[in-house]
Parts: C-alpha cells; sequence; structure tokens
DNA sequence: TAGATTGTTAATCGATTAACAATC
DNA sequence: TAGATTGTTAATCGATTAACAATC
C-alpha cells in the first residue's frame, strides 16, 4: 500500500520535529519551502530531508521545493494526529498530573480517556476535565472502553507487573516515563521509554567535560 | 589526561543506562559480571559494551569482567555524578514543579539552588524545600549565587530571550523542557533538549502502523 | 597451566552526505 | 525555454559487530 516497509528508527524520530517545524511555518505564513531553506532552520541537510521524505513517497515537486501545509499534513498522517488512540495515564503524582496537563494528548494522535492510581486518597480529584479512578477498577474500565495506549508514571518496582496486566488487557502501546527499561519482552508491543533521569546524566556529563576542562587550562596556566 | 578524545553521542548516551543497570546488579549483590552477561541484562552486545568503556579506559580485567561496584564508581565519576553542580529551574508550572520534586538532582551531579516563576500568585510557594523566586529576582540570585546548569520548564516564546539572559549571567547547560529547539547559537554551551511531545509522536507513529496493519490484514480477510 | 574474558583491531553494516539526472 | 529543486543513485562516513591475540 504505502511505500512504507519497514522505516529506520533514525527516520522516524525526525518526523515529529519536521511536524513541529512546518507547523510554525504554516503559523507563518509561509507557503512553499525547499529542502534547502528547512535544512538551515531545522539544522539537518537538505539530503537528509530529502532523503527521510521519500522513505514515504515524493511530496515534492522539482523546480518548486515542498507546500508547507500540504507536507505537513502529510507527515501528520503518518504520524498518526489525525487519529483519536484511546489512552490511559496510571499513576497521578507529579508527574503523571503534569503529563496529563501538559500535553496536549488531543492534538498528538492520542485521546486520553482515564487516570489511574492507587493512593485511594487521590480516587475522585480531577486532573484536566478526568477524575482519577481506583486502580482497582482499571481492568473493569478497560474491558469497557478498550483503550491502546498506557501513560505509565508509575515506580520502577510496578511497572513490569502493571505493563503485563494491560498488555492481558489489550493494550498495544506504552509510554514508559517509569525508571525501568520496558523494552523486553513482548511482541508486538510498542513502548516508548522516557528516562528523564539518563537525560540529566547526559547533560551533566558534558558540563562535567566542560568544566574539567577549564581546570586543565587553570593548571596549565599555572605550571 | 583521560583517553577522552571527544566521545561520540552515541557512547555518552548509554552510559547512564550502564551507570543504572550496575546499580542494581549492586543491589541484587552482585559483585561481578562479564560484557556477556551484562549484554544479556541491557540487551545490547557485548562487543559494544566493551568498546564504549575502553573508551574511557580499561575497567576490565581478562579472565574476570568487571567488579560491579568499582566499574559503577567508574562510570559515575565520568559522568560527573560526584559533583554538584549548580542548578536552577525556570518555569514552576505543573512540569516544572514535577521536575523539581520527582527528579532527585543530588544524586545526579546537579544541586538545586533555586526555582523561579513569573507568576507573582506562586512566588513564595514551597516546591521540594525550595520557595518559588520572582522571575525578577534572577539576575541577581545568579549573580551572588553562580549557577551554571538551568532546568527550562517554560514556554516556547520565552525560551530563546531567558536563554540568552542566562547565557549572559555565565549559565552554561540548560535542560530544555520548552517546545523549542535550543540547539542553536552558542559555542561551548551545552544543551539537552526534551521533547516530550516528540516523544509521544514517535509512539503514535508506531501504533498507527500496528493499528493500519490490522486493517489490512482485515481487508484481506474480506477478499 | 588451562580457561575465561578482556582490550583492540578488522570487517560489516547502516546512516548520512554528495552528486546528478529527471522534471516541474 | 532556462532555472530551480526534487527524487534517487553512488560515495563516504561512522557506528556496530565479529574476531582474536593479550593476559589475568
Amino acid at each position: 500500500m504505502s511505500k512504507n516497509g519497514s522505516i529506520s528508527a533514525s527516520v522516524i524520530k525526525r518526523l515529529p520535529r519536521y511536524y513541529r517545524f512546518l507547523g510554525e511555518l504554516s503559523k507563518q505564513g509561509v507557503d512553499r519551502i525547499s529542502s534547502r531553506e528547512l535544512s538551515q532552520r531545522i539544522k539537518l541537510t537538505a539530503s537528509q530531508i530529502r532523503q527521510d521524505l521519500n522513505c514515504f513517497g515524493g511530496f515534492g515537486q522539482q523546480g518548486y521545493g515542498y507546500h508547507v501545509d500540504e507536507l505537513r499534513a502529510e507527515i501528520g498522517k503518518i504520524l498518526g494526529v489525525d487519529k483519536q488512540f484511546r489512552t490511559i495515564l496510571i499513576g497521578a503524582g507529579n508527574l503523571g498530573r503534569a503529563i496529563a496537563t501538559h500535553i496536549n494528548f488531543d492534538t498528538r494522535g492520542c485521546e486520553l480517556i482515564g487516570i489511574f492510581d492507587s493512593n485511594e486518597q487521590l480516587t475522585g480529584k480531577t486532573v484536566g476535565n478526568l477524575k482519577i479512578m481506583n486502580i482497582k477498577t482499571l481492568e473493569n474500565f478497560c474491558r469497557e472502553n478498550h483503550p491502546i495506549v498506557a501513560v505509565l508514571c508509575i515506580p520502577k518496582a510496578a511497572t513490569q507487573q502493571i505493563a503485563d496486566t494491560l498488555v492481558g488487557m489489550g493494550l498495544k502501546a506504552f509510554w514508559n516515563f517509569s525508571h525501568y527499561d520496558l523494552s523486553i519482552g513482548y511482541d508486538d508491543i510498542i513502548v516508548e521509554n522516557v528516562h528523564l533521569g539518563d537525560s540529566l546524566l547526559t547533560l551533566t556529563y558534558g558540563v562535567n567535560v566542560l568544566t574539567s576542562d577549564d581546570d586543565d587550562r587553570e593548571q596549565e596556566a599555572e605550571e
């Protein structure tokens, strides 16, 4: 059907960025853009942009470039932003509530339909336009509402078990914020791990190198 | 000084994961581990692990493997977890507060010393053990306390300007959660962008492919 | 010593970049 | 038509994997 054989992860990771930049261009009233102009804004090579896009089809026009709105719509379709995947969130702690309110699921192909927590004191409290439900009602909810995406904002120790349960209930995709690598074990289940701790450590590494360099220079200056 | 010429980003991104897994092994009371055993747990090849580690030095012992605690300590030192980089957080909305309370900065080489927001109604409220300060006091605070890392949890529109200000005040590193690509513009400034929206779209892409495949199969079955 | 496993070099694989013919 | 810019193939670069000699 589509040219899509199976696209490399490197390409897919860049698609949301294209989508984002094209959205901004559109807002700025830009109608057309060449791969070279886009490459300068987005800090990639024009070659790479053309290669990436051609994984999915010929969206451009020789001698002209790309229609901004058209290209954005095409990428949106590839990403599935026109869909409404039923999504639940497990864990309504600080991070869970922030994710629930901060991320606009509706404009991203997912529709948040339920929030669960094991802390009974949270039950009934409102986050966004949803009430937190007791985790005990999770399985019932799934049977009735058939969510397919779960956002996991729960402690490491609880993650594997909850994920197993949810896979059993037919869930297909996990956006995992727990301090645990959930890549492992299932076929045909999609996992996106967000390791904020790892991300901060990556930054720390950079700072460490930077400041150690400074130390070296100072030492050299003293010699 | 160190073997460190300049290490590729791919290697650096894996270091926090090594650090995390070694921490768990240590907790489980494992003393030694071979690259092969580690590779199975962490889902990488043994070759890659040995290559990665040898960017920084020979931490292992032929015929034996690696001492878990020793290796963990070495990687920790490389990442800078033993440091206390002074860190401020700008933007105490849902996400900012979650980051401030959820991430244990202390165990990650950074020490959170100030939280700022432009919303005066938040001024004085407590997040973790810190009081939110008015953004107007930011420059004074920087002159007195010399933070070098900033966590940005602010709207896209404000990000570039705040970042410019902070660079002017001597800040060296940004952990950027805003919906804006801050890679751009400075030398010797470290930026780690966390695009949660992009991350969710990557997941959505996967779900979209998965469910479209199902549709295809159903269509074929009907034929 | 023999066995195991590293550190490191060489081979392979994949991703990025460059080049250019096709074509709007 | 001439100029511009794509789509696509070929060349390069870097990262991963395999192999093996060094050595604990």
